[in-house]
DNA sequence: TGAAATGTTGGGGCG
DNA sequence: ACGCCCCAACATTTC
């Protein structure tokens, strides 16, 4: 009989601190078994894409240094959790087995098989609250539902977050040997999650993953940023945003540690507000678990959206014409990050400028985004497509021209991303089309051969939207 | 967490 | 001096 261990399985908790199941294992006084499956076959919960892939190996080699330095081992897993946990528990003797909450359908479904089954062999299984400021099922809005509209729910989630008592990291862990007869663990490096041939991420900016990385990136953000933030956040020239979105995603800080530690007035108040979208986010999957792949608003399923697969990849490739949406998409290409502004003007264009469906601009940044999380994408998406939860207004419609005007005045984050257009005058950068002949040949830009020519009319476009979709708001006011 | 169209106002040029 | 017009600037409404 092997000798009695307990099981730590981290997923998108990859952190020491503020971790309820790691604490709670440390405290049984059993020896600890540290596991990460990395799962890309259990039929239902989503691979990580290409850009979350790499950027989770950088999370988890910072995990496992955390453990290393307080005496705990963290082991790697290559396959299906379903069959691979309870092997492990059997040949370790697990008595005990603790994890953080997911709340996917597809994971919340696989996770509640697998602790029956654990439960039906004589273990104990424990899960906790690691990602989120309160249990999606523990806000309801007086009707006793899940909220649809953000200012309600996160006035309702604020009442309820109790006041953070934020637990330490456990000291002096106990690392139980890998066990005789269990599936044999591999080196993180043999998990594979890097780009090799080739390496597109070898350019990508330093993440600073893991706890101490987030920490630092949040207390830049109080110290320096805060009080700017409400302003900065929107500017795409400056550094004004958290930065803590991957932070979050992989649980290397929680939200309730960015809660307890950021005063609730001046910018701190707009940057929780942040933090509570969110969780909105995760409420809204919780209570709709097709939200990835399903209009929240049914009416958006007679949406006529365009199957053009060639406006689709210039899309992609940052090839519209438009100077502030391919900026985007090349931000995007060479860092794995977006910024939020550029995300929502880059996701408008797709869904009101050329009608392509939402869904294909989430799966293409659910690949590229190294802070991919299905909760906060689908839920964006959705919102700025105008079928989500609390969207915008139908009439909304980007203009990416004006936007750069107003959030790139003198065109510094296209000079940055687009060095093509780099030499154009403030005045034309957002609209090279409109430059004279003089101005473009000065700086070197030739339309249609250096930079494309625009994909589509603004004007055409956003009038073609409103069509569209006043159409289908039309329809809403028959029922 | 828009933009464009339309309406209103007021200063200044001008006959 | 006065009325008229133009139009920028701002406000409101509409998409």
């Amino acid at each position: 009989m092997p000798k009695p261990t307990a099981l730590v399985w981290f997923r998108n908790d990859l952190r020491v601190s503020d971790h309820a199941a790691l604490t709670a294992a440390a405290a049984s006084g059993l020896p600890l078994l540290c596991l990460y499956i990395l799962d890309e076959e259990s039929p239902g919960p989503r691979p990580p894409g290409g850009a979350s892939r790499w950027r989770l190996d950088h999370a988890l080699a910072a995990l496992e240094e955390d453990l290393a330095a307080r005496g705990g081992k963290l082991h790697f897993l290559r396959g299906p959790a379903e069959e691979l946990l309870p092997e492990v528990a059997r040949a370790a003797g697990a008595q005990k087995i603790f994890w953080s909450r997911r709340y996917g359908g597809a994971e919340i479904a696989l996770d509640a098989r697998l602790k029956a089954a654990l439960r039906e062999s004589g273990r104990e299984v424990h899960s906790f609250n690691a990602a989120l400021l309160a249990e999606p099922w523990q806000v309801k809005s007086k009707s006793g539902g899940a909220f649809k509209v953000f200012t309600p729910f996160w006035r309702a989630l604020r009442e309820k977050i109790a006041p953070p008592a934020l637990l330490p990291a456990p000291q002096n862990l106990v690392a139980a040997p890998w066990p005789d007869g269990a599936p044999q663990p591999l080196a993180r490096e043999a998990l594979a999650l890097a780009p090799a041939k080739p390496d597109w991420a070898r350019n990508f900016p330093d993440p600073d993953a893991g706890e101490a990385g987030a920490r630092k990136r949040l207390f830049d953000l109080l110290d320096r940023k805060i009080d700017h933030y409400p302003t900065h956040r929107d500017r795409l020239d400056f550094d004004g945003t958290s930065h803590l979105s991957a932070h979050l995603h992989f649980g290397e800080m929680s939200p309730r540690q960015i809660f307890g530690a950021t005063p609730p007035s001046g910018g701190g108040d707009k940057f929780l507000a942040e933090l509570g979208w969110r969780e909105f986010s995760y409420h809204l999957l919780y209570a709709h678990p097709e939200l990835s792949w399903r209009n929240f608003n049914p009416r958006f399923d007679a949406f006529p959206y365009r199957k053009d697969e060639a406006a689709l990849e210039a899309w992609r490739r940052g090839k519209t014409g438009y100077p502030l949406v391919d900026a985007a998409l090349r931000e995007l290409w060479t860092t794995g990050f977006m910024h939020n502004r550029a995300r929502m003007i880059a996701a408008s264009f797709l869904t009101k400028h050329l009608l392509i469906d939402w869904r294909e601009g989430e799966k293409f940044f659910w690949d590229a985004l190294a802070d991919a999380d299905e909760a906060s994408n689908a839920a964006s998406w959705q919102w700025v497509a105008g079928c989500g939860a609390d969207a915008a207004p139908y009439f909304r419609i980007f203009n990416p021209v004006l936007q750069g005007e107003k959030y790139d005045p003198d065109g510094a984050y296209v000079r940055r991303f687009r060095p093509e257009l780099a030499g154009l005058p403030a005045a034309y950068i957002h609209k090279p089309w409109s430059a004279p002949e003089a101005v473009l040949a000065r700086a070197g830009v030739r339309l249609g051969e250096t930079y494309p020519h625009p994909i589509v009319d603004h004007d055409f476009a956003r009038r073609r939207a409103l069509a569209a979709l006043a159409a289908l708001a039309a329809g809403d006011t028959h029922r």
